[in-house]
DNA sequence: GATGAATGAGTTTTCATTCAT
DNA sequence: AATGAATGAAAACTCATTCAT
């Protein structure tokens, strides 16, 4: 991967976050990248090779994040890490949320294969807790994940912090 | 509005919805409507007026929803009929609210014009229930119904109704 | 010939005088008239006839002006009055020769019919006037004329009159 | 400046000057100059870049004619060649020439920007030929350039050079 | 690996013109 | 006489992609 690979991803992740993938056009990745716009197809193949690229890249650091709880033991401990996880976005990852959001309305473009791996986290929890619906408890906290993801990557508004402890307060964490 | 008119309207929801605003060329929209891609431009103006078009008529229909739940007394029915409202999009309804949803994503096209009236409707029921922190409360049940609403749009899973029924029994409702 | 037909021909003079002729859209001549854009093509058939009807229209009042000329019989009286047409245009009337002017620039859309007539009333003046070449002379009046005429259409100097009188000294008038 | 580049500029400038700007189509600019529409606008950004890059052009090379002027000493000599400069336009030149004094007639499309320098020329020339109103003089030799360059430039008569040749009588040069 | 000229097929938009009312 | 909805063809412009260098 070259310095200016490397530069094309980045870049065109942010565009494709900001603007969508269909509205970002490969002359404009290259111009702010400041590569040719030959270069973008010699390495990425065309412009979908790029954006399976960028969820490639992305997919992987989401990998590290799921062992890192599925690694935990305490149910509670594992309730409250999958709960705070969308705060737990840093600045520069946000355009790769952004964008896998984004493209969940596009249809065809991406398959949620990380809705899965989460329910396999939440049930197990959600049965030593010894909840009646463990399923549908876990699809709930799914939902609400969804909607804290959208508030927190939207920007909607400022003090997700405090409808996180309220969130917590319920599920007794 | 002649008929040519809405069926440019219906048409072009149906496929901004169905594949994005900037996916969906204008000519794809007049041949599936049936009529001249110029009428397109005579009537709204350019593409984006098109969309704009559609969002005001979207808009108007939802004001009808507001008041409907406004004019309600009983703070536990206000919440019911708040939170079943993703549950209650019919059919017909789906594509306006897709094409909502996935404008969000899209900076400064769509504006989130619809938060705060909601707001004005959850703070006073939760103050009714005496609830500690009403606003906050108000909030969460908001990322909530953005959860919910994703989930039933998206079809990602059958069971809302369920879910639904938790929620309730959570509130108490 | 209706008031609606009147406004027609007045805006699409002004316009086609400011903007051009291929630049000036019917459908902005019909929205600055204030009328439909049918009634352009009822009344005038299509553009090119639109044109015509102004030019037709022009012609007219031009005949008038050389009739009045050829009545004078004193020589240096007609080449005066030749020498300051250009200044005589009233405002109202600087919409018509502007149009003439940019048109003879534009290939096929107008012919030099007034260059003859002209001719014909400056060769006998030069002729009494005991000018060596009076078809030369004759010429060269048309060509200060036509110099004249655009410096004074397109407003490029406001002493135009001096020049004038610059003009009649070297013309000894 | 590759050669494609060149041939797009080429074919512009002689299709604006014979058809005039906006009569005349990227597309067929593109025919004739034997290369893709999208070209055009990858060089060039917009028709009206197009143009732009014709004007630029020909300044160039009218400033190296004002230049050749400015050097000679002799008044009489400066004044015989600033009054024959529109008798020097030589065949290749003309299109240029033609696409100049058509746009000046639209409005906004083109500056007078040649009509200063011609000043500096001419007055400290009249200056040093001892005459009355050397600005005004100045002023009467444009008017009559203009005049005479359209009467080239339209092809209106074959004998502009006696009517040179009277001019420089008038003038005793 | 990298550039940037070039393309062709498309996209958005304009426009002269027709026609039912 | 007048409107304004509607069209089809063309205009301006964009864009993903190719290719010679």
């Amino acid at each position: 991967m070259t310095e200016k690979q490397e530069r094309i991803l980045e870049t065109a992740l942010s565009l494709f976050a900001k603007d969508g993938f269909s509205a970002t056009s490969t002359s404009k990745v290259a111009r702010e990248a400041g590569v040719s716009e030959g270069l973008i197809f010699r390495h990425f193949e065309n412009k979908e090779g790029l954006l399976n690229a960028i969820l490639e890249n992305g997919r992987q650091k989401l990998t590290v994040i799921f062992d890192s709880i599925h690694h935990l033991e305490e149910p509670k401990e594992i309730l409250r890490r999958v709960i705070e996880l969308p705060l737990t976005i840093d600045e520069d990852q946000r355009p790769f949320w952004k964008l896998l959001y984004a493209l969940k309305w596009q249809a065809d473009v991406y398959d949620d294969s990380m809705s899965n791996p989460m329910k396999d986290i939440l049930i197990p929890v959600f049965e030593a807790l010894n909840y009646h619906q463990p399923e549908l408890e876990s699809e709930l906290v799914m939902v609400l994940m969804d909607g804290m993801a959208s508030h927190i990557l939207l920007k909607r508004s400022g003090n997700v912090e405090d409808i996180k402890e309220l969130i917590f307060k319920k599920y007794d964490l």
